[in-house]
DNA sequence: TCATTGAGGGTTAGCGATTATCCTAAAACG
DNA sequence: CGTTTTAGGATAATCGCTAACCCTCAATGA
């Protein structure tokens, strides 16, 4: 492997000199530089990045932390942000913790000892342990959070408006005429107690009511959807319009219903969220809200570059995307009654 | 941010001393060591990696070569490697080229760069352009390639039997009845061709042919296997069953073959490849082939491990692991023919 | 003519660790 | 009791590169 010094030794000049004519930088002779090049080229010069990193104090990487990274959206989020970070020279270095905050605590004190320059994570800390958050804070690392907003940390936040998809979704289902309108929550994080919210929040406004039994825990798997909806087809009255927590559970769901002989979406209409890729090839097309995934990333990507780079104190502004309706075949009932109020 | 030699001003001994004591190494006393602990700890000290890999020659992460990371193959190949080496202390540095070689080449020199202590590859290069493997070979650094074989480089392979894909899937088709077989094919590099091979091998055993214009190429996407399936469907005579190059192209036939009035499978039958997730849920629920994908980057990971730390020369295996059918729908025919043989 | 200036490159000092070797005093040995 | 071990640390030397400053000589200007 060779190194500046071996170049430095075959033209008898200093390593400096070396150093800055092949990063063109300080006072070097063309002809100089010109020596420098060819011989490195001829020797086959790559600059060691860590020896660079550790007199510079900038690695180049960002540190990405996600509960799992087989889940479309969050392997979406790991594309754009690679994307975004690419152009300015950096990388990504990619680790995942399974919703477990232990192993999310460890994994982030690892890749602050590999000296990352910034790090974007979907936390799974609870709200009373945000000692991760104080950690960075001391060690002034920057860090942006995506997808889910973490209480009582401030920082820079990139997600979609959960509240916005809740509302978004059951509106539309209330709009196609649908007036039981069940709702197959996912787990306890913040993020699913606002979608939650935005389906109450439509159903007050339209004057209508959830029915006992029809908000049912349902995870955010398709497995767990399934048995959900099993469950919730236990209910009186059944639901005719079902908001799903994600495309997964709404997947699940629509399996059950159509086991159980309903038709989707004459007796059932469902709607899922996150338009996952397929979404539109499945039995029944799923309606579903676009939670513009890839945006999160290239913006998160930014806003830590910006951080990184200007070194100016974080800015801890919440970026909230809006959320996009779309309408597929799992709500298109034969009754599309436009009107927006029920009396 | 605290460093070796804080703690050892602070307890007046020497940066070694310390050194030795964190990383319970070399003889020192008990006392010293749990004073060095003690203020470590109070301190908040944590090992500077970049300085150690400096020193050590070793960083401790592996980079990841893929196409694309939003694809599910490569998104499980990418998880199950993380996990195969995060208990070893190896973290993962992701890069994606979007099948164009020239990015591959670009990130793979800028990851030795940042001396990556092996790579896990599934390479776009073509077979005349062999100087990224010549360079990794001079460099000695340790790689392990994935998915996709490159003829005409001795190095640890680690993938499915794509021939067995074509086969397994051809042959399925056959027993359930199909005697008009097409194939989508994918694109031009060897893994589609090995699958193409299966394909015809089976036909060929089975004293069947493929009939004119019944081997289509329908590239990887369900938009170009919707594509494929519809110039397919102009063809005489018409298949009665289909094998796709994945299940994206699967997807995009079925709705071509729905659109156009067809029943999958009594009219045709559809067989893809992969076992995407989902591929249950579809209109028609897919009959594919499980081509083992987290096993896959499991044992790459291994091999590589291996090779980095054994130092012996990489012994250039190929690992085939053997696919697996998963019958569903689009392939249960009403005649459930038992013979093999046609005549 | 002599001081000034600036181009071109060299010197010095680390960055934060690790490895190999060396030193010293106390313990062990015959 | 003198000598050899050993435990416990300290020193020195890098790893490969960069930042900051210094030095020299030729060109420039008054």
């Amino acid at each position: 492997m060779t190194t500046l010094s071996d170049i430095a030794r075959d033209l008898k000049v200093s390593v400096v000199t070396v150093s800055k004519a092949l990063r063109n930088q300080g006072r070097i002779s063309v002809r100089t530089r010109n020596r420098v090049l060819k011989r490195a080229k001829e020797l086959n010069y790559h600059p060691n990045l860590v020896a660079r990193s550790l007199v510079t104090r900038r690695t180049y990487t960002i540190g990405l932390l996600l509960p799992d990274f087989t889940h479309p959206f969050f392997a979406e989020i790991a594309k754009s942000v690679a994307e975004a970070v690419r152009p300015r020279g950096y990388h990504v270095i990619i680790s995942y913790f399974e919703e477990d905050p232990t192993l999310e605590r460890a994994e982030a004190d690892s890749l602050l000892s590999r000296r990352v320059d910034g790090l974007i994570l979907a936390s799974s800390q609870s709200p009373d342990r945000l000692d991760l958050f104080d950690q960075l804070r001391i060690r002034k690392v920057p860090f942006v959070l995506v997808d889910r907003p973490v209480d009582g940390v401030r920082a820079s936040f990139v997600g979609v408006d959960n509240d916005a998809i809740g509302k978004l979704a059951t509106t539309h289902l209330i709009e196609r005429g649908c007036r039981r309108i069940a709702h197959l929550r996912g787990p306890k994080i913040g993020l699913a107690a606002k979608r939650l919210n935005g389906y109450l929040a439509s159903l007050k406004k339209h004057k209508l009511k959830s029915f006992p039994g029809h908000i049912v825990d349902a995870g955010f798997q398709d497995l767990t959807g399934y048995q959900a909806m099993k469950k919730l087809l236990k209910s009186i009255p059944i639901p005719d319009g079902v908001f799903c927590y994600n495309d997964p559970v709404a997947i699940g769901a629509m399996r059950a219903l159509l086991e159980a002989g309903l038709n989707v979406p004459d007796d059932v209409a469902v709607v899922g969220a996150g338009n996952v890729h397929y979404s539109d090839a499945l039995a029944v097309p799923l309606t579903t809200i676009d939670q513009k995934t890839s945006q999160i990333g290239a913006r998160a990507a930014e806003l830590l570059l910006e951080q990184i780079e200007s070194k100016r104190p974080p800015r801890p502004g919440k970026i909230l995307f809006v959320p996009e309706l779309v309408p597929r075949k799992s709500t298109q009932r034969r009754l599309p009654e436009s009107r927006t109020s029920t009396r």
